[in-house]
DNA sequence: TAGCTACGGGTCAGCTT
DNA sequence: AGCTGACCCGTAG
């Protein structure tokens, strides 16, 4: 044992009741110490009781001791330390039932210790350690804060199985750490399988039938080949080598114990993939309970956990020691959108390549011929998709987006984007300090509904000369001026604030606004430094408050604090259309944090000057305005961008008025026109290709004063001869499952619930193209095109929708003779 | 191992006429 | 046939 300090970033946290005794593990990185292993034996289990609660006698605990703090109604607390969360549980549940209110009992130790220590997934060690294998193990060292940037070694998991045996053909991984990559495949080759390859594969193949005991598995060579990884900084020219990456296994169960041996030795920090828990391990889960081989991917010899979400869809895995990240979640946590998240589309758009096989059946059937008469080739494609899973990362920064949210919020890699919990993290311990506990959870009750933002009624037209301003993160900037949380709630006696609304706070007792302060001076710092994940991790953390502090799932919610938070933001987006139509400027529309100002027929020559000019003036009038009410002002309006032209249609339902959260524009980029649409069908994923590709075209014409009559009925006639029959797909994604579909049955549900009854797929992400019997599955590859419906459905809305500001209509332009045809056309084909 | 509300619009199903 | 509300999805912010 020698007395070590190093810096270590967290992966993973674990806690475990012994017998009598609770223990918390973490792993993490280290650059001097490789893998560290964190065991704290000494923390126990603790929630609060009232002072004056009685407890049963029944309940189990270690000590009850006095502590200054109190809850929320101030009556003071004592903290309750038990020796197991076993008995932690047990007595909240016993309390429950005696009608005592317990604070804080939802709490997890590992994450308890953490907070309370101000650590953010980054942690200073010191103490004596041993060393255990590949790991380095303290046991309650001393710990503090730290900054430090770990290197992770990504593991891409990818395998190919066989939909109607079952069978687990084969296992890739492509490791990468930096710029150096390595790449296996573990094959499955039954001995009576023949398929005339095996002369060029022989010798893996014959260390692969010799070892049945995985611990012998090439260890030293294989720590050698991980050691001089292939150095593929010189560009993407190494490629799968069959010959010396691809192992041929004669059972299941022998792949699978030399995987799993593999793997420990790779040692691999994260695992990522495509679906991968939800598929990939638990395929290999099930797969390894059938051949009685442990699962065990771990850091300390305890199989893979998984469960599935309770609250959300998808399944999550627990492997000691490594964190799993799936792509699709990490994309949509990101804010990714795609057409659908198969990896072939994502891969598509961000890396401009894919895989070429077309639909499903076509897939698995090729699978099925790979695995029979080319190995080698299907060895290739398992690994293909490997590679671009981490090609994707590499490309949007994935990870390092993770590991500045996880240093940012405090949770650690595979907790990151829970905004309850980064609330926790983050405002529990200062709370502590300022003397409360907080409820848990569960005795957090819904009240009133809280509004949200403020849109305003749009005045429909096609107009000239408009600029947009907006406040800057409006909704934190509020919560920095009318100090609107939890804290300055609960004291609104001292030194009151009032929001413009009436309700009042704490301007002296807060935590939240010093903490938004802090992050935004943080991101100014993050953007010099050109650090683009770090500034977008403070802006979506930054972004999380308002919601959090109005849902009923976080222990600190309070109807006050979202309704004081909108109430806030409608009444300056009010007040801000008032400052413009005082100074005689048009407000055509806005939207919670937005206004959208028409220039005087002067300004828009120099609306360069003339933008920021405004801006600074509503900046300046809000700056004293809130200063006469005794606030300070943390609102910063900006010039967000000039349309040259602007659409706003009118709503095509409700009558009259225009549509909210719906217009178009055309922006002046870089010396470019360039024609933006917002909320239109254009960015609507549910409306048919021709119909997006139309509203553009249609309306740069019309903003340009172009004749579009010839261009509409040459369309009209394309559509019907069959050019356009590949954009006429429509897409939509089903919510449940097709048949769970019962008020309403509408064309997208009945397209999937004849696939799901012809061809016995289900789908909830349906393509279907409308014929005149009504809309079919692309599956089914419908003839009959319904091409009236997509005259009538998908192009004469869109054109109306810009057609009506001028007075015309569709109708009007599309000649009767085009439309006669058509008849004659559908009749003769009938 | 739960951030929020506001809104448009297509379609269906059921009702009235 | 025409109207209306409910349902559902995707979107803005």
């Amino acid at each position: 044992m020698k007395q070590v300090t190093t810096d270590i970033f967290l992966l993973t946290s674990e806690w475990q009741d012994l017998r009598n005794q609770h223990i918390i593990r973490y792993y993490g990185v280290s650059k001097d110490h490789g893998t560290v292993e964190l065991i704290f034996d000494n923390q126990l289990p603790v929630f609060f009781i009232t002072r004056e609660a009685v407890l049963p006698g029944s309940v189990r605990f270690v000590k009850r001791r006095s502590v200054d703090l109190k809850n929320f109604a101030r009556a003071d607390v004592d903290a309750l330390y038990f020796e197991t969360r076993r008995d932690l549980r047990a007595a909240a549940k016993a309390l429950g039932e005696s009608g005592i209110t317990t604070f804080e009992a939802d709490i997890r130790s590992d994450r308890r210790f953490l907070m309370e220590r101000f650590i953010h997934s980054q942690a200073r060690i010191s103490g004596k350690c041993v060393k255990k294998g590949r790991l380095t193990s303290f046991r309650n060292p001393a710990i503090s804060p730290c900054e430090v940037t770990p290197n992770l070694l990504l593991a891409s998991l990818d395998i190919e199985t066989g939909v109607d045996s079952g069978q687990l053909y084969s296992i890739a991984v492509h490791l990468k750490k930096n710029s150096a990559e390595f790449r296996r495949v573990f094959m499955l080759k039954p001995p009576e399988d023949g398929d005339g390859q095996a002369s060029s594969s022989a010798s893996n193949e014959g260390d692969a039938t010799t070892f049945s005991q995985p611990d012998s598995f090439r260890s030293n060579q294989e720590s050698q080949l991980l050691l001089s990884f292939k150095d593929a900084a010189g560009g993407d020219n190494s490629t799968f080598d069959p010959d010396k990456e691809l192992f041929y296994f004669p059972s299941e169960k022998l792949l699978l114990e030399n995987f799993t041996a593999w793997f420990k030795q790779a040692d691999p920090d994260i695992i990522i993939g495509w679906n991968v828990v939800g598929f990939d391990l638990r395929f290999l889960e099930d797969k390894c309970q059938k051949c009685k081989v442990d699962l065990d991917l771990s850091r300390n010899g305890r199989n893979i956990y998984i469960r599935e979400r309770e609250y959300s869809s998808g399944y999550a895995a627990s492997i000691s020691g490594r964190v799993t990240l799936d792509g699709i979640e990490l994309l949509r946590g990101a804010f990714y959108t795609f057409e659908d998240f198969t990896l072939e589309t994502v891969a598509q758009k961000l890396l401009n390549k894919g895989k070429k096989i077309d639909f499903e059946e076509d897939k698995i059937a090729e699978i099925e011929r790979l695995f029979k008469e080319d190995k080698r080739g299907l060895a290739a494609y398992n690994m293909e998709d490997c590679v671009l899973v981490t090609e994707i990362f590499k490309k949007t920064g994935l990870l390092e987006l993770w590991v500045r949210r996880s240093q940012i919020t405090g949770l650690l890699l595979s907790e990151v984007g829970r905004s309850v919990a980064a609330f926790d993290h983050m405002y529990l311990p200062r709370l502590h300090r300022k003397g409360y506990v907080a409820p848990n959870v569960a005795d957090v009750r819904l009240e009133n509904h809280a509004a949200g933002g403020y849109v305003m009624e749009p005045k429909p037209g096609i107009h000239d000369d408009v600029i947009v301003l907006d406040f800057k993160s409006l909704y934190p900037s509020i919560i920095q001026s009318f100090k609107i949380e939890p804290l300055s709630l609960l004291e609104k006696d001292k030194h009151p604030v009032s929001t413009p609304t009436g309700l009042q706070f704490s301007s002296s007792e807060h935590l939240l606004p010093e903490l938004i302060t802090n992050m935004m001076k943080q991101r100014e710092i993050a953007k010099e430094k050109k650090d683009a994940f770090l500034s977008h991790a403070i802006k979506i953390l930054m972004n999380s408050f308002y919601g959090v502090m109005g849902t009923s799932g976080c222990r600190f919610y309070h109807e006050k604090l979202p309704s004081a938070i909108t109430g806030t933001g409608q009444w300056l987006l009010k007040e801000s259309r008032k400052f413009f139509e005082t100074r005689g400027y048009q407000v055509l529309y806005g939207d919670t944090d937005s206004v959208f100002v028409k220039l005087k027929s002067n300004e828009a020559a120099n609306v360069d000057s003339r933008g920021p000019e405004l801006a600074k003036m509503l900046n300046d009038f809000w700056q004293e305005r809130l200063e006469n009410m005794g606030v300070d002002s943390h609102l910063e309006v900006e010039f967000e961008k000039y349309y040259r032209k602007l659409v706003l249609p009118r709503a095509r339902v409700k009558q009259g008025g225009g549509a909210r959260k719906r217009y178009a524009g055309l922006l002046i980029k870089n010396g470019e026109e360039e024609l933006e649409f917002i909320g239109m069908e254009y960015v609507r994923s549910d409306w048919t290709p021709l119909a997006r590709e139309f509203q553009y075209d249609l309306y740069w014409k019309v903003l340009h004063g172009e004749n579009i009559r010839s261009w509409i009925n040459d369309l009209i006639l394309r559509l019907i001869n069959g050019e356009l029959d590949k954009k006429l797909i429509y897409r939509k994604r089903l919510r449940k499952d097709a048949s769970q579909y019962t008020k309403n049955i509408s064309p997208q549900v009945r397209a999937a619930l004849i696939l799901e009854q012809t061809l016995k797929k289900k789908t909830r992400n349906i393509r279907y193209l409308m014929t005149r019997d009504g809309p079919e599955p692309i599956e089914r590859r419908p003839r009959k095109l319904d091409y009236r419906h997509y005259i009538e459905k998908q192009l004469q809305p869109i054109a109306d929708s810009i057609l009506n500001l001028n007075g015309i209509s569709f109708q009007s332009l599309v000649q009767p003779v085009q439309l006669s045809l058509f008849d004659d056309f559908e009749e003769n084909e009938s």
